[in-house]
RNA sequence: CGGGGCGUAGCGCAGCCUGGUAGCGCAACUGCUUUGGGAGCAGUGGGUCGGGAGUUCGAAUCUCUCCGCCCCGACCA
């Protein structure tokens, strides 16, 4: 492709509404252009990023054997109150009539369209299992779109289906998937982790999100420094420390502390550390009560694990000034457990704490050198209810935990019955007895990912595009080509070798400034470069230099497509 | 949804407080020069100042209203 008849559509100055990274350089590299809010238009050299990673994924697909259909983004409202989803959805999910008043939505994900194809075309356990996907625009009406091509309203994404016998053949495809996200990602050059997802109420036996691995991420990852396990920050299992607890100390003595409210302050005032300082916060509860939960003064509460309790109200919720009042006779910032007259939790970090400082429910009191048995009651309800922090123990006893902010990219899900039952999706089996088809779906952000790896591989200069992902791989650079009938003739044919060897060339026959390319393809992330000059042509040299290295290398023009053939399939 | 901010040429911004008829840089176009890291000089074109209403002799500027866009957001205990 010649520059000449595929324009660059670069900008230089860096457009003010855009935070990350991604969001900056896709815009900067031309690869889109915002419409709207979480609207966006794929300009030419953007489109053949897409191309690449549909490519690879209908390849991953296609090998294991699931078969490509295409299905409406605007779908009949019926079929999502059958599956009852019509009401469970809120306003994310953009509703329209037609001209004759019938009720449509946009598709925000397609498993009410695939039951309800599964449910008329499959009719025997013979035509199981099956995997149906699609590569297709959905649509949802996000609160608040952001980080440009990131967080979308509209975004592609590879959805797939599954329908089974039983669980057994389920999870079979299911593996199967697993595997062929794994090589996708792979094949893209990117860094990602599988983690280890809530099945939640939907039921099911497994559940992974992939995550890219950067810093824009919009979740925070925990994963194992010794083992494969990771999870969502929010799921993962915080363990009790390791070891016995401490035994008690000096006696418990009960000190001033003036204005000292928060753990900071408390922790400086009294000069300990915020993990001796004992955390209590107070919750709604069921009905009209409040509880305490106790946390250690450098964790956080799990609001997920919390409000899943017994006894807690869920969504959790801090109680009111007037309700720790009620509760404590004492204002927030000194409350503590001992004297306490409500329910307790306590969690399993703070369980295991021994001469620590805590609230004494008095103003401007605390406690210090406080020991559960000897000063108050071993704690009488013990829960996991922090959210784990880095260096926690891994909650499959191998290693400790590492936290890093990860941008999900897929997630593979065992459905099971939810929608076949509600959408009577069955099958007859051997014994001609009707069976309700088991499900699966598999997700892939196809949009998302290609910022994600824009996150993962840039510097400074632009975008550094991993092979696969490339919209070209060669740039073919002549230097002041219209000065020199001999240099044009050797950069034509030097375009037409590489291209009949099969490389994605793209040849800068503008004339424009040496410098000006340069910055246009580090900027639109062309992992090779060629230079072509005068100079170099009396020796029969080029430049070859590939985007992360930092200085040219004088390649013989006989040397050169060998070369490139070595350092691509490298 | 709540809070904050922004909207002036294709892009980035100044002007607004204190009303007097719109400017800077980049980009675009033309010419000359230049030519190995986003060139220089000269010239040219481009604006319903987000929309509407109001105050005023006069509104980008003040008031009201609508729209669009961006950012932040429920552990003080």
């Amino acid at each position: 492709m010649r520059t000449s008849q595929f324009p660059l559509n670069t900008v230089k100055e860096t457009p003010s509404d855009a935070e990350i990274a991604s969001h900056q350089l896709m815009i900067r590299a031309g690869l889109v252009r915002k419409l709207a809010a979480g609207l966006y238009t794929w300009l030419p050299l953007g489109v053949r990023v897409l191309q690449k990673v549909e490519a690879i994924i209908r390849d991953e697909m296609n090998s294991t054997g699931a078969l490509e259909v295409s299905m409406p983004v605007v779908q009949p409202a019926g079929l999502w109150k059958e599956s009852g989803r019509w009401e469970e959805y809120g306003p994310e999910l953009a509703r329209l009539h037609d001209r004759h008043g019938r009720e449509f939505c946009l598709g925000p994900t397609h498993e009410e369209i695939i039951t309800e194809l599964a449910r008329n075309e499959i009719k025997s356990y013979k035509q199981l299992p099956i995997n149906y996907y699609q590569i297709q625009t959905k649509f949802r009406d996000e609160i608040r779109p952001r980080f440009g091509i990131m967080r979308a309203r509209e975004f592609i994404m590879k959805d797939a289906y599954s329908f089974h016998l039983d669980d057994e053949s389920l999870q079979q495809t299911y593996d199967q998937m697993f595997q062929a996200y794994s090589n996708v990602f792979t094949r893209l050059g990117l860094n990602f982790r599988a983690v280890l997802a809530d099945t939640g109420s939907i039921g099911g036996n497994a559940s992974h999100e992939f995550h890219v691995l950067a810093d824009a991420g919009e979740d925070a990852i925990a994963f194992s420094t010794e083992s494969q396990y990771a999870a969502n920050v929010e799921k993962a299992e915080a363990l009790a420390p390791a070891g016995k607890r401490a035994d008690a100390g000096e006696a418990l003595s009960k000190v001033a502390t003036p204005n000292q409210r928060s753990i900071e302050e408390i922790s400086t005032f009294l000069n300990v550390a915020t993990s001796q300082c004992l955390k209590t916060l107070i919750v709604k509860g069921d009905d009209d009560s409040v509880v305490a939960l106790l946390l250690r003064g450098d964790h956080t509460v799990n609001e997920i694990k919390a409000e899943k309790l017994d006894g807690v109200a869920s969504p959790l919720t801090m109680a009111s000034d007037v309700e720790i009042q009620n509760a404590t006779a004492c204002d927030a910032g000194y409350i503590g457990p001992i004297g306490l007259n409500i329910s307790i939790i306590v969690d399993r970090s703070a369980a295991h704490l021994a001469n620590f400082v805590c609230g004494a429910n008095e103003n401007n009191m605390h406690y210090t050198n406080v020991n559960w048995a000897r000063d108050l009651a071993e704690p009488a309800r013990v829960e996991d209810i922090r959210q784990v922090i880095e260096g926690d123990l891994s909650p499959d006893g191998h290693g400790t935990l590492t936290i890093a902010r990860g941008i999900e990219v897929g997630h593979v899900f065992q459905l099971g019955t939810k929608y076949s039952k509600a959408m009577k999706a069955s099958v007859l089996d051997e014994n001609g007895k009707n069976k309700t088809m088991t499900m699966g779906c598999y997700g892939l952000g196809v949009t998302r990912v290609i910022a994600a790896a824009i996150e993962q591989n840039h510097d400074n200069r632009g975008i550094i595009w991993p092979t696969a992902l490339a919209p070209f791989q060669i740039a073919l650079l002549p230097m002041n080509m219209h000065k020199s009938e001999r240099l044009k003739e050797a950069a034509e044919k030097l375009y037409e070798e590489l291209t009949t060897a099969g490389f994605d060339v793209l040849f800068d026959d503008r004339k424009v400034r040496p410098g000006f390319m340069f910055s246009d393809m580090e900027l639109i992330g062309i992992p090779h470069r060629i230079v072509l000059g005068e100079r170099g042509l009396d020796n029969g040299v080029v430049e070859y230099r590939a985007r992360t290295d930092s200085d040219n290398q004088e390649v013989l023009l006989t040397d050169i497509i060998a070369l490139l053939k070595k350092t691509s399939s490298a």
